[in-house]
DNA sequence: ATCTCCGATCTAATCGATTAGATACCTTAG
DNA sequence: CTAAGGTATCTAATCGATTAGATCGGAGAT
């Protein structure tokens, strides 16, 4: 390591512009031989240039900031990676941040990646802080929210249809013949599982189905939390014999819950998850589940901040992507076939 | 954003030098009356140092790079994320990426990381591409490789005791009375799960277990590997009555395919996994596996980066650190107690 | 033959922070 | 009262790449 502009220059005899024209295709033209002198100059030396010197001056970093609320959470693993690897195809390296669902840790994330000029972020939370929103909104660079945006911002947003799926996923079990669809549900009915919720309301309310009968639990977002909801719902008066779990999380702590009572699924619950998470396919029946498309939310959110880069069109712009079906055993499907 | 040490500076009637003092508890010292007006200057202007252009002039970038082969695999998430956290509270930031495997994008990321002049290094790789060997080698700054190391490498060291925990699972399940313990191992006997293989190997040969009561069934590292591994030993003429999965990945795999199968865990097929990543507690039944400290691993990981940065110790130094058997329901165990 | 103009190249300022060398002031020793 | 030494500051070079402005030579126009 080692070798700098100047250096690549000294050899081909030129000077550092020239040779720094050459290699971004430059502002201003290069004659074919000296262009020859100097790529074989950088060949021999092993030249590559400073990432870090570039971004001082040049405001490029390379780098997109990415903010996770959890990595250990395989929805947003899957998230993360897809997103790393669609900055990478575009060239840029990713600095991750995991604020474990804590504010001061998402904003202090927020404040070093612009230290660090990141040249975007990439927003994915289950909730903002207003502290961190207002880092945001005054961020010198361009945002793009993913799975979840704040009431009204005008950055560009990438979300999946958390409310069409909600009500897909319902209406797949009422369609099975159940009339007592439950609803796993998170802490609050705020943020894309509360939209989900919403959907399977609405599914409800379409087929009238009474009230008293849209029965909902809450936890926390955890395969724990999935696991007591399920338990209490279990123990209910009015026993569901479906139910829609808003994460795969609370799905799998809700199928571990149905076992330990020693009922079946699909016979005795019908279930359904949301996500479309991979091991999904190898729980015990495998998961019925509603697939979001993380790679095309991914590849979308990086080509929103590619948009900003280009042209100075509106930034903002609501994606909203279409979910999908995963039919396999446990809402009843007798024959899985995607897995 | 752009108030820089020169708005400081002005702001507190003195120059760029003591400013630059103050923030750094300088090489210099500073009245106490400079401070206390340079202090209350940054407070007032908000400033923050740019990280980018400090990373230039003092060869210090605050940023580690982390080389992980898959984040979708939850045992590598959990690890990447404690990486990330460990780096976190010791003031840097992470920049990640996951090679999927694949020996150029390896390469590739590895000198993208050095190209942003990384500070450190930490590399988890279930192999390594000997052009990624040397590129790391005869890097500017500190390696620490951590689940797996090159044969011999002058760089630290961090692993599980991943030969004791092969032992641990293999003994635990002779102990349940099972004389016929099979493994579902990777496509070779290279790494870490090859050493976990060997701890099985050798808990036979302690026991006595004839050579041709030693079945071992190869995959590759998925979900769908460990199924159909899994699948072969079902169909085996002497059907093994306990099985050993090198990894959790397989495990899951693996236990599906014997519900599938119609059969019993653990009754008709004991299992017992390896990695200890969460799911594990909410597999149908719960899984029995050796816990590996991940957290204990990535906080030795950046100590060893530190003492890198520090020091001019030997850098070198290989740790590993113990495993942990996690009784669950999968292995026979009556009383399920830990989760 | 002289004037333009353009492509190719070089020189040098710049991004923002760090830090060695120079300088100014003050205290203490001789 | 001056020399020596220490403390607090300031000036300016530096890290490596980018790019605007200046310079130069040659092709084409008149």
């Amino acid at each position: 390591m080692g070798v700098t502009l100047a250096d690549v220059a000294r050899r081909a005899q030129t000077s550092t512009a020239v040779v720094s024209y050459v290699i971004n295709n430059g502002p201003r033209p290069v004659a074919a031989a000296t262009r020859e002198r100097v790529l074989q100059a950088i060949a021999e030396l092993g030249y590559r240039p400073d990432r870090v010197a570039r971004a001082l001056r040049a405001k490029r970093s390379g780098v997109i900031g990415v903010l996770l609320p959890d990595t250990a959470n395989p929805f947003f693993a899957s998230l993360g990676q897809a997103i790393e690897a669609a900055a990478f195809d575009a060239g840029r390296l990713v600095v991750v941040g995991n604020s474990g669902f804590d504010p001061d840790r998402e904003e202090a994330y927020l404040h070093a990646f612009l230290d660090s000029r990141v040249e975007g972020l990439v927003v994915v939370s289950a909730r903002h802080s207003p502290r961190a929103l207002d880092a945001l909104a005054s961020a010198p660079v361009p945002a793009v929210y993913v799975h979840h945006a704040p009431p009204d911002t005008l950055s560009a947003v990438v979300l999946a249809d958390n409310d069409g799926g909600g009500r897909l996923a319902t209406t797949h079990l009422l369609d099975h013949g159940h009339e007592n669809v439950a609803v796993l549900a998170g802490p609050d009915d705020a943020g894309p599982v509360g939209a989900r919720v919403a959907g399977w309301r609405r599914a409800l309310a379409e087929r009238g189905v009474p009230e008293h009968r849209r029965v909902r639990s809450r936890s926390a977002f955890t395969r724990a939390g999935g696991h007591a909801s399920m338990r209490r719902l279990l123990e209910h008066k009015a026993r569901p014999t479906a139910v829609f779990a808003a994460t795969d999380e609370l799905a799998v702590g809700a199928l571990h819950a149905v076992a330990e009572a020693g009922l079946r699924v699909p016979d005795d619950i019908a279930l359904v998850g949301f996500d479309g998470v991979p091991e999904t396919a190898f729980t015990n029946p495998s998961l019925t589940t509603i697939g979001v498309p993380a790679e095309r939310m991914a590849r979308s959110a990086i080509a929103g901040l590619d948009r900003a880069w280009q042209g100075h069109e509106r930034p903002g712009g609501e994606e909203i992507l279409p979910v999908s079906l995963i039919q396999r055993a446990s809402c009843g499907c007798e024959s899985p076939t995607s897995r």
